[in-house]
DNA sequence: CACTTTGCTCTG
DNA sequence: AGAGCAAAGTGA
């Protein structure tokens, strides 16, 4: 291998362009693009990641790298075109963007601590010392001191820094660079083996180390935590066999295994017609490389059946297959049933793994341990360097986009990598999103088929309850109509399960003042909280801050609270009454927030320990319960009416998946759906699970909107803590904007502005927020804009405001 | 004038 | 991002 002086190095800094380091001597034998390493950086030490190697160090005097923090790459060198490119098209800095493909807890960094002196400690008892300078003496006489950055967030003093410098200068403060370590390591582990030295009978041994060694010699190898397991004193014994030479002790890095209990291998089904269409269709045109393709088939047509069998043909022919699952609930069925078909050949990347599992299931990937990957959006970076073939399940479904940092969308990601890598990439979803649907319409993708479900089982039979007709029924019958607890029932008595579907948490959603009349707010963000019952709080969906069950109002100070609106512990608690013999669950993100209760909830479904499940969007979609005959759904139109231009779509997408759970088994499906409005296309659309009606509605709507997919657009987000700061920086934002499209005659043509306007959620977190919405049918043309606005000293001078890029955005909240 | 506060540059 | 420094404020 041919070993470089010098390296390219990404830091993990908003750094537009890469940086070069010098390769010490003692390292040149390690350093290989796709490690981490620290370097100096300034003043400081930060974590960067080696692009490339080179022999010259330009114009610039290298500093040397420190340290390799890696003795394998963490990502192959071919993935960091892939890198280059998303950093680009989401205009984000390279070193960030690697730093959000990686697990986290992967960096470190100087953080410079302030620390109490001895000198500082006697200078507290002098009289005439500001509250503020003892309070800082106090919090920074700890061993390690207190971060400045820490030291900055709690005590919000103006003149804090010059503070800071006056006490450092009289002694009483000194301020170190503290190097902060991985939140996340390699775990190792220690193995005895047998030593090479033959048992000496002259040495009489303990019973125990007798037992040890019998052990250690039945075993060949045995891991120290194992062995202690069977002699607690074991790790004492053996340093002490091993200095004897009876035994071997290794170091070892072990892998943290995040599967639960072993999944019976399973027989491949046959294929129905379709199916076997659909798979032939892509293994045949594997010659042409990167082929697009959008897998439309209807809810329980046996789309995973066709991912097993891609990726089995992409690992027959020696490469990868990348397999991306909306959330994590989903990730754990697809899982089972890959690990049921591949074994131990998989790993799975989600936000329910811990750091250190996370880390082990990536270093299993970029080591070719595995050759199948399941994960979440963020696996769309998995290290990988030869994949076959890249799928996306359910590929409508917002969870691929990422809604802050870096917002990536990891369903087009898959298809830049697909086309970077040169392999078929394959789209699956009964609800297609526009867009793709679009991409088939234009040519730009194939669709494959599926029109039936497995088995011809129909699709489930719908029905729409008009809420109307109850306004001014008893409040029960007007959350759970008379129609819907009829089903309810005949579906019980049958033996069967129920699954009611709310899209929204919480037990009341529209808590207000009985005196004054004012909506509960929460105290950081310009939305109303919503009842928690069984936490006993009020509680903010946005920024997580809580009131007491027994709050006054906060704006008249009276106790007079009444809690309006309902979310799924409500219905929980109506279903409770009603079917006071049913057993019920419940599951959103309130129930599932502990480590595998939702792995057991979905298990107490499938194994139909319970009859009635009550639910958000998190059970609405992918999921495969045979038992399920009816799907109630209470409210239909509640995510129809935001001010976003996606609103019918994922109403229409939501109600075609939540319906498309029931009747997967034997009996056929029923599906009660509760509307105020009957008549509305999205749901009348939904009713009749006819996709192409709903597209054939939609898309003039989008041409003459000048919406996606017929236009492209960026949405730049503004934030900060004053809100005429905010406001002032967004009205120079627009003018910038306004005055570079001007400039161009074509932009001025086709480029549209909207905004500023204050966000439809005005404050989240006690930060003001402005947005602005570019429009153009030009990528190209956006994107130069919006990058010319981001290097724009007017606006990177304004330190308290923050700029958010959100190109292509999902939600225009 | 002494001392803050703020803006700007630079980091290999 | 964060450190250092120069320039602009601020109050006598």
């Amino acid at each position: 291998m041919t070993q470089w002086p010098f390296m390219d190095v990404a830091v993990t800094l908003p750094m537009p362009h890469s940086f070069v380091y010098a390769v010490p001597d003692y390292l040149s034998d390690t350093c290989r693009p796709g490690m981490r390493v620290l370097v100096p950086f300034g003043k400081r030490r930060v974590t960067g990641y080696i692009l490339k190697g080179r022999k010259d160090s330009g114009d610039y005097t290298a500093k040397k790298i420190l340290d390799v923090l890696d003795d394998h790459p963490l990502f192959p060198e071919n993935e960091i075109p892939f890198f280059r490119w998303v950093a680009d098209y989401y205009m984000h800095p390279l070193g960030e963007t690697i730093k959000t493909a990686l697990p986290t807890g992967l960096e470190r960094r100087d953080v410079a601590h302030v620390r109490t002196t001895e000198q500082g400690r006697m200078a507290l008892d002098t009289p005439g010392l500001s509250p503020v300078e003892s309070r800082i003496l106090t919090l920074a006489d700890t061993r390690q001191g207190i971060s400045r950055k820490q030291l900055f967030n709690t005590m919000d003093s103006p003149s804090l820094r010059s503070l800071l410098k006056k006490m450092q200068d009289s002694g009483w403060l000194s301020v170190t660079a503290v190097l902060k370590k991985e939140a996340a390591s390699a775990r190792l582990e220690k193995f005895i083996s047998p030593g090479e030295k033959p048992p000496d009978p002259a040495k009489k041994l303990s019973l125990k180390r007798q037992q040890i060694l019998s052990i250690v010699a039945e075993k060949k190898e045995i891991s120290l935590t194992a062995l202690r397991s069977q002699v607690p004193t074991a790790p004492r014994l053996v340093k002490l066999l091993a200095q004897d030479g009876r035994v071997t002790i290794t170091q070892r890095r072990v892998c943290r295994d995040p599967f639960g209990d072993p999944v019976e291998p399973d027989i491949p089904p046959e294929l129905t017609s379709e199916q076997a269409n659909a798979v032939n269709t892509v293994l045949n045109h594997l010659d042409q490389g990167f082929v697009p393709y959008l897998l439309a088939g209807v809810t329980g047509s046996g789309k995973t059946e066709i991912y097993l069998r891609l990726a089995a043909d992409a690992v027959a022919r020696g490469k990868s297959a990348l397999v991306l699952v909306p959330e994590i609930a989903l990730i754990s069925q697809t899982e089972r049933r890959f690990r049921a078909r591949f074994g131990e050949q998989i790993a799975v990347i989600h936000s329910m793994l811990s750091q250190g599992e996370r880390l082990d299931q990536w270093h299993n990937i970029a080591t070719g341990k595995v050759s199948i990957v399941i994960g979440a959006r963020s696996a769309i970076f998995a290290p990988f360097d030869n994949i076959g073939i890249i799928i996306v399940d359910e590929e409508h479904d917002g969870s691929y986009k990422q809604e802050n940092g870096l917002r990536y969308n990891a369903r087009d990601l898959a298809v830049v990598r697909a086309r970077m890598c040169d392999c078929p990439v394959v789209l699956g979803s009964a609800t297609p999103s526009v867009q793709i649907a679009h991409n088939v319409r234009t040519g730009r993708f194939q669709q494959l088929d599926l029109h039936h479900r497995v088995n011809d089982r129909p699709l489930p039979q719908i029905t729409l309850v008009d809420l109307k007709k109850y306004n001014d029924a008893p409040p029960m019958d007007r959350i759970i109509t008379p129609e819907l607890a009829k089903a309810i029932r005949t579906c019980l008595e049958a033996g069967n399960q129920a699954l009611i579907f709310l899209n929204r948490r919480g037990f009341a959603s529209f808590p207000a003042c009985s005196a004054c009349h004012q909506p509960l707010q929460c105290r950081h963000c310009d939305i109303t909280m919503t009842l928690h019952l069984s936490a006993h709080v009020y509680k903010c969906h946005l920024c997580g801050f809580c009131l007491p069950e027994s709050t006054a109002c906060p704006s008249c100070g009276k106790k007079a609270v009444k809690n309006f609106g309902f979310g799924t512990e409500k219905i929980e608690t109506l279903l409770k009454t009603m079917f006071p013999d049913a057993r019920l669950a419940r599951m959103d993100q309130d129930s599932t927030a502990r480590k595998g209760s939702a792995l057991a909830l979905l298990k107490s479904i499938r194994n139909r320990t319970v009859d009635l499940i009550v639910g958000t969007q998190m059970l609405a979609k992918g999921h495969d319960f045979p038992a399920i005959t009816l799907v109630g759904v209470i409210c239909a139109d509640l995510s129809m009416n935001l001010p976003d231009f996606r609103a019918g779509e994922r109403t229409f997408q939501l109600l075609a998946q939540v319906a498309g759970r029931a009747g997967r088994g034997d009996v056929p499906g029923t599906v009660i759906m509760q509307t105020y409005n009957p008549d509305h296309f999205t749901i009348e659309a939904a009713r009749r699970q006819d996709v192409t009606a709903f597209y054939n509605r939609e898309i003039p709507f989008r041409k003459a909107l000048k919406y996606p997919p017929f236009t492209r657009m960026i949405l730049v987000k503004l934030s900060g803590p004053e809100k005429e700061a905010v406001e002032q920086a967004a009205l120079q934002a627009a003018a910038i904007l306004l005055q570079l499209k001007d400039a161009t005659p074509e932009m001025a043509q086709t480029v549209d502005i909207l905004g500023p306007i204050e966000a439809p959620i005005p404050r989240i977190s006690s930060r003001f927020r402005w947005q602005l919405l570019i429009k153009s049918p030009s990528f190209h043309q956006i994107s130069v804009l919006v990058q010319a606005l981001q290097n724009h000293p007017d606006i990177t001078r304004r330190r308290t405001i923050s700029l958010g890029i959100d190109v292509d955005p999902y939600s225009l909240m």
